[in-house]
DNA sequence: AATATAAACCAAAATCAAATTGGTATCCAA
DNA sequence: TTGGATACCAATTTGATTTTGGTTTATATT
């Protein structure tokens, strides 16, 4: 065996050596090299030589590694967690309602295409009951019920999951917000004919009638919302 | 035993006497009651007799059910999807396109009514950048901060981290996809004209064409993801 | 004929053990 | 003192198994 001491850059020959077998091994799609123990096999290395090697290029940011996961190429990943309190402390009202007037109305267009006639019946459902509420709180809970059922039926997972962190975030900033509200149901509310109207709309497969349906809708709500503070 | 066809409403008589029993056990804390075959043994009826019994409480909104999961009082949790890599999990590219399509447009327009001076430079920046890119991937770096910086324009946090949500679920699901692409930058790329068309747009306030370019942008942009599969 | 029951099967989801993997400590040899 | 081999740790993934609501089928029962 020559002597390897000979060579003060040894430690660099290793990084070389590896970028060089970076750059011509073709990786899975996700970036990920093979685990330290073969890779340091591979280019005849013992592993801690090679993990000081890749120590150089984590800190050159063209790496990243995570226990039990493994070793990529590329930058890490975001933090993968919209934190809904966060969103919850830097928004307001104002800013959820002007939310949910670009989104939801769009949501809706989109299940007015795809909803089942059993999204249709649930919606149906959910209408009733509202009806049928007799504290605000009952109410409430099938008015969300009603639109998120909605934007369950537009068969978007992933529409489904902005709609609801939308939704927890207008929960957190709406919360103890006009308590004092006569505890008194509704019997002419204006959303009764509004949901109504939307449900109609997408049951008779009315894409730009349910679109609009609940802008109009939404729009009604903040208006109130504005008038009544 | 007793006749029990003597009784016409042996099925309502279920449903009370499954009502009983949730009225006097107490249920662990998740409000889950025992698998229907434990439940339907500890009250003395078929299963399918206990699954009409629940069908009927499920309809009235007192409980929900899930395979694998079990039963549960109450109305269904939202799952609160804040969870990207859950989201990207179960979603893929045709959905976020199709979520793009619903979003980005209407943050575009709400763009154009609130976009400083400031915002229309950074978007003329991008834009010019994004010309230069000499790889794919500088270029798309541009493009994705052109999007971003519309959204910022709106000046509506929640929209922008709903927008940053989005894309963070974008870019988890395209992870990977069309690594074998022509390694040239591009030329007359069709983005270019219509990112353009869409800050002209926005710097003339015109609401319409600024909505409407961000459409057509991305309905394009699907057409051509479509076409390369 | 109509209905209830039991059993079997299915797919979604949870559960649990085993294997992987990056990170770290220890011991030994040069 | 340095580097290499080994063992161990905790986070994570993987895979088989179990559990669960949903569905079908065959068999009584009335």
């Amino acid at each position: 065996m020559l002597n390897p001491s000979a060579d003060p850059n040894l430690e660099k020959g290793i990084v070389t050596q590896l970028r060089g077998y970076l750059a011509q091994s073709d990786l899975a799609d996700d970036g990920r090299l093979p685990p330290e123990r073969e890779l340091s096999a591979a280019l005849g290395v013992s592993r801690t030589e090679l993990r000081k090697a890749l120590d150089v290029l984590e800190a050159e940011g063209q790496l990243w590694r995570h226990v039990g996961k493994g070793t990529f190429m590329g930058s890490r990943p975001l933090d993968t967690f919209a934190d809904i309190a966060a969103l919850a402390r830097r928004s307001n009202p104002a800013e959820v309602m002007r939310a949910r007037i670009v989104m939801e109305p769009e949501i809706c267009r989109a299940a007015a295409f795809t909803a089942t006639p059993e999204d249709i019946g649930e919606m149906r459902l959910c209408l009733a009951r509202s009806r049928q509420a007799d504290t605000w709180r009952r109410y409430e809970a099938w008015d969300t019920r009603l639109h998120r059922t909605i934007a369950e039926a537009s068969q978007n997972t992933l529409l489904l999951g902005l709609f609801d962190t939308l939704n927890a975030v207008r929960r957190a900033v709406t919360w103890g917000r006009l308590r004092t509200e006569p505890v008194k149901p509704l019997s002419d509310h204006h959303s009764f004919a509004e949901h109504e109207a939307i449900v109609d709309a997408i049951e008779h497969r009315d894409i730009a009638a349910a679109a609009a349906g609940m802008r109009a809708h939404l729009q009604t709500v903040e208006r109130k919302l504005l008038d009544r503070q």
